[in-house]
DNA sequence: AAATGTGAACTCATTCACAGCG
DNA sequence: CGCTGTGAATGAGTTCACATTT
């Protein structure tokens, strides 16, 4: 395919799936409750179980960090707390700006897991000027127009958006353009960003509409004990396009079409 | 042993996969933006560009709903925010309770996106007396004393717990013993529930270690560009430690929550 | 001509099962 | 023995590419 310049093929090189490195923070989550515990050693399996995985998932992950475990005993905590946290990037402390100070920027700033590990609260970032000199969670908010400064003076490489929708592209733009490298996104949009940089995105009512699927289906699958089913059928959605004879996954589904 | 289950029993009735489950509020919302700009059709091309994925994944995951475009034409609006609503179950009307009315559930409960598809916020649960009665987002706050009460009389199958991590379990043991059984935790905590419940988490200190992985990753890889190096290393004796005694890296690190 | 719908190929992730080491 | 570490087997998810339909 000759893609130009792919990345490296690295025979060996550090690449860690990706779905690793989402459940590492898992990992050190429980092993830090065990430090604190000052439980010395731990089996995959334990571990495994603590962190809500099963153990061979856990082993494997590890597997791809190197051989820190003892054959016979487990793996010892601390020092597993230690090469998680630096496989994270944790021994660096990470400046991070907070935009959009409402509700949920102001929760979020409030927020203890933040300066706990890793991370310090470098600004708290608001369009508005009446926020402007405000403490929240301590700090004072500053008005958008320092946003450039702030992310230059503190090197700030990860940026939070907790605006509204319609804002958040544009202070998107705002911190790629002074230099941030990571996004996360809480706003209920797609962002677009250039390449080589990274967005998460939380977004409260994609989560639900998840479970309101699973919800709906275990209504209709029956089988035993149908304990609350509730959920009224509300009316809307009567108005729907006229069914021409579209064609249903296989068959036709059951009812509820528009009546 | 009984790690929480997440996932899907794999029911044998219409499987789609999950992954395209977590993609379908993402088209609707980007088909509710077009609906809402009276745009009658969309080709996948359009589509996939608006909701961020590419159009070969959006094609094949309209493809497990059923046949619902016109070739050579695309897709009608209407009628695909007609059929991903229901197939999420969004033509119902799901009553939700928020537990741990912090800065957090106070944000949650004021997220707009709650009662504007599909759910309705049905109590807001506190564990302070202080809060009962206190109106947040217009509802007025309840003791947790009331939480089986509320379950039962609004017929709540879905739960959010917001409370600290500490009392996260306990909240989701009641919850799940009242008939709730699908729970969106924000508690940075590990959720054991029995089988047939669901669990979705969410948690900022996660995503914020997944962006610092990555972000750790831009530094070393390519150095032409180079942006914002940022990060200061923190204190952090880089003896890596041969293992054994020694009490850790660093001090301390408390159980994230939120307030 | 245009764009869907889908088998087939491919890539990524999980699970199994056991060899190997302390 | 007990438990890790890992190839091999299986499964899930994505992308390709094109026959098919309007």
């Amino acid at each position: 395919m000759a893609t130009g310049r792919t990345h490296r093929p690295a025979t060996r090189s550090r690449g860690i799936p990706e779905a690793t490195v989402a459940r590492l923070p898992l990992y050190l989550r429980a092993l830090t409750a065990l430090s604190e515990r000052s439980v010395p050693t731990v089996s995959s399996e334990e571990l495994a179980a603590a962190a809500g995985v099963n153990s061979a998932k856990l082993r494997k992950d590890f597997s791809y960090l190197g051989s820190y475990g003892t054959r016979g005993v487990g793996y010892d905590v601390e020092y597993l707390v230690y090469q998680i946290s630096r496989e994270l990037g944790l021994t660096q402390d990470w400046p991070v700006v907070i935009v959009g100070i409402g509700n949920l920027g102001a929760a979020l700033a409030n927020y203890g897991g933040f300066a706990s590990r890793g991370f310090r609260v470098a600004a708290l970032i608001d369009a508005d000027p009446a926020m402007a000199g405000k403490p929240v969670a301590g700090i004072a908010v500053q008005h958008t127009d320092e946003l450039e400064h702030i992310i230059e003076d503190n090197g700030v490489s990860i940026g939070v958006i907790a605006t509204p929708a319609g804002a958040a592209q544009q202070v998107c733009d705002r911190l790629v353009a002074a230099g941030v490298t990571s996004i996360l996104n809480f706003a209920p949009t797609v962002l677009t960003v250039p390449d080589g940089v990274d967005v998460r995105k939380v977004d409260l009512s994609i989560e639900l509409q998840i479970l309101a699927f699973h919800e709906q289906r275990k209504a209709g699958d029956d089988g035993a004990a149908a304990p609350a089913p509730a959920a009224r059928a509300v009316a809307e959605a009567a108005a729907v396009a006229p069914a021409d004879d579209r064609k249903g996954p296989d068959g036709d589904v059951p009812a509820v079409m528009p009546a």
